[in-house]
DNA sequence: TTCTTATTTAACCATTTGGTTAATAAAATA
DNA sequence: TATTTTATTAACCAAATGGTTAAATAAGAA
């Protein structure tokens, strides 16, 4: 790939993903790249048509390897707790992903509709042979699939009100999120298993 | 109150909770409550201003009555079943706050520096007397307050991302989050009771 | 009524913003 | 080398946006 391109992904990728949509301005972005607005729009025609690109990249990484994982010859639970695992170190990685993606489809929900979605399908069907098996607690699946996102995902998107809250500095923050990764499996466990 | 003010709070709200402050138009408040864009700056003088306005009521709300529930005479488990139920009906009556006010910390950390926000050392307090009494099990507090806020908030947070999930209707939403105040309730008292 | 103040409007303004263009430099190709 | 294609820049443009103003109107106070 043409590096310009690539310097204006990395610098729309970052951008984007700070300030939103509405809030990230295309002189930004090419003042972050170091080259002329008009190659954003030569690039990619549009600042729509720009963060689309970013968004669909990003969106897809927000379910990360999940199949490998849900395709492990394990039972359900503990298939929960290496996703949570797993999760909560992609999310150390990528902070502003979860309030990005969540505002991205909250403005434009037609956006992410052919997007790729099948991960449900696959944990549904893996969840009900456990329960079958006696393996697992009877719970609603839209109710699990609620709660161990955001057993995961919000404390990043509420990582400002968090520090806030507990007077915590951005270290202190990253060290509770290492934290949680245990408190994440002990509250799956607790939750679902027999 | 003059009536216009009060169109004008009114339509600022409906306005800025939806789309947030970047995407929020003057003019599109002004044309939802019925009146000259010049109001809009007569009464509150800018955006800044007008949408500061907005943001401390609604950040405020955002904690609710807690203190009241957490003066009552009973073990800290119970205090925290009372606070997500009531939580959670007070979100389904307003679904968009939770992103609005994180998105807003968000944007500017400092605008929330000054508000009131004494609540976690009531909690705190409360809670470690229910350990030494041996009636709730010991957990890093941080890690209570986000766990316990995540279950409640988070499904409002990521409710167009869960309707796209699950292909739920609005409708199928609420109903979901009316069922969630008994699953929250059951998995509070699972993590945290002895 | 008359004078003063508060409210409302339409027109206007400066700046920002996404986007375009025409000229030019640099590669690639013939 | 000559020619065509690709990449880059600076200047420019139209629309949108937050904000202002001066005049008009409504409302109160004297």
């Amino acid at each position: 790939m043409n590096p310009t391109e690539e310097k204006i992904l990395l610098a729309a990728e970052q951008i984007f993903l700070k300030h939103g949509y509405d809030g990230s301005r295309m002189q930004a972005i090419a003042d972050l790249a170091e080259i002329n607005k008009a190659m954003l729009h030569y690039y990619f025609r549009s600042k729509d048509l720009l963060f689309e690109r970013i968004f669909k990249e990003k969106f897809s990484r927000f379910f990360p390897e999940i199949e490998e994982t849900f395709q492990l010859d394990m039972n359900f639970v503990d298939k929960l707790c290496i996703f949570a695992e797993k999760y909560i170190d992609f999310l150390i990685q990528n902070p502003y992903l979860p309030l990005f993606v969540l505002n991205s489809i909250n403005k434009n929900p037609d956006f992410s509709k052919n997007l790729p979605l099948k991960m449900p399908q696959l944990l549904l069907q893996n969840y009900l042979e456990d329960i079958d098996k006696g393996l697992c607690k009877m719970h609603n699946p839209a109710q699990i699939l609620v709660t161990v996102l955001g057993i995961c995902a919000f404390p990043f998107l509420a990582k400002p009100m968090m520090t806030l809250l507990l007077g915590a500095s951005d270290e202190d923050f990253f060290e509770l999120m290492h934290q949680r990764k245990e408190e994440a499996k002990i509250q799956i466990r607790i939750l679902f298993e027999v």
